[in-house]
DNA sequence: CGCCGTCTGTGCGGTAGCCAACAGAAGAAC
DNA sequence: GTTCTTCTGTTGGCTACCGCACAGACGGCG
């Protein structure tokens, strides 16, 4: 996506290192979308976090007292089994929010929210963002578009899940989430991403092995990075595809910014 | 009380039993929660459907002109993959309406939406109920809470196919099915339940012949019968229980009826 | 009644991913 | 450097589910 792109590139020039560390709330695709009197709004009362790997921004049926907006940081939704058995059902980066269940009414909801690629994100608190949704403006058609879209990537993975082999998983897996980073290079375990896929360690190791083997990607312990996107690409199933389109299709008419 | 499959017979030959056939709206639990004078506003434009089993209510990407509130059918929400497989993320049947899309924002929806136990639901014009969620006042509240207990159906049935067999898989399914059905026999094939679960049909057949070798079930070609409840409770994975707490929970506060 | 289409039962080989147990290796901490 | 933790690689057996092929059996229909 060149917007993205093109403010990273526009970051890495114009800022020496203090603005990598806090970058602008702009660089969430959804509080971009914002018109600017929206958005100027809201600025004010974004509060710019860091958001650390593991850190566990909201248990399974707790209540949130504020909606996040990842810039440069990933946090997976997860749902927990009773066996302990965990896995995910979709990703928040920086063209998302975590915290739907706000304005959705339910307050809170049955999934973990984990950060799964430390970095800084954006917060608001619940009342603030209540009062915008309730405006019955832009704010609540953007964000109900959202909510779609992530419907759309809950149930593709649902389906993934059932039909699709361990590697174009993974595939999908680090296409999803390399879209959502600067870099080509993922601080992240296999331990980490087994957990994500709900799989076991070993399985990752081998079809990461196999993808090494094949010159897509490399690796050390707690790194992987990306060698050849377009070999990803080959690899992946229709599901990377799907989501990555529903998503455009329903964010593009709503951008204003 | 075989509704159902009074349904099928009567429609066939004549119907003195017209009135079985056309039950009252609020015999969905969405309409039923509206308070009186909002439904009442909204009854007038009500239009009563039959909706038979195998019908195809919405293609994969396709726009609706309605929504449907089903009272005595059920309709299944299925991706439908390349390669042709198929697999329900989740069913609808008296408890919910279908066509959330419309009022979120995006029109279209990557689902098909195929009636997978015939019967009777009711529809309302897309654009009235655009002007009654819109007027941000009871009609939002229930429909996004319904829309979020729909997301926590979706991810645990895809959390559901990762962790459990087959058998429980099968259990929670005809659990759903039945709390939808007014009587304990479900017309349905093995194979159309296998599309279902997006297994195959022999996979289904084995469980299926556990559960009658057990006593909780009974069949005959193209009906199932379940025996005892109980039974199906106790082989049943979580999951079930998790999707109904999270329905009673999100809709319960928004009783008003 | 008998035919025939559809639904259900079963068997066999194949395989992807599970479980358990270890061995090696990279990096951090000292 | 040395130690120690944690991450990665590999093995072997195991089970659930797949794919295919076909037999039997129900029940609608002429």
């Amino acid at each position: 996506m060149p917007v993205v792109q093109g403010q990273e590139a526009h970051r890495a020039v114009v800022s020496k290192t203090a603005l990598l560390l806090v970058p602008s709330p702009l660089q969430n695709h959804l509080l971009a979308a914002l018109p600017a009197p929206t958005f100027s709004q809201l600025a004010p009362h974004l509060e710019a976090v860091p958001m650390r790997l593991g850190e566990i921004l909201c248990e399974s049926g707790a209540p949130m007292s504020h909606v996040y907006f990842p810039t440069t940081s990933i946090v997976s939704l997860q749902y927990v089994m009773e066996n302990g058995a965990a896995g995910e059902i979709a990703g928040v980066g920086n063209e998302g929010m975590l915290g739907i269940s706000l304005f959705m009414g339910g307050i809170t909801t049955p999934t973990r929210a984990l950060v799964q690629t430390g970095g800084m994100g954006y917060r608001l608190s619940s009342k603030i963002l209540l009062e915008a949704f309730h405006r019955d403006g832009p704010v609540m058609r953007l964000l109900l578009r959202y909510t779609q879209a992530l419907i759309s990537q809950i149930a593709q993975t649902g389906a993934c899940n059932r039909h699709h082999s361990m590697e174009q998983q993974l595939c999908r897996w680090l296409l999803l989430t390399l879209d959502r980073m600067p870099s080509n290079d993922l601080v992240m375990t296999q331990e980490l991403i087994a957990s994500m896929l709900g799989v076991r360690r070993e399985s990752v190791t081998e079809a990461a092995g196999n993808l090494k083997h094949k010159g897509v990607i490399s690796y050390r312990r707690g790194h992987i990075t990306v060698l050849d996107r377009d070999g990803l690409n080959s690899h992946v199933c229709e599901c990377y595809v799907v989501v990555k389109a529903e998503f455009n299709r329903l964010l593009r008419d709503a951008q204003h910014h």
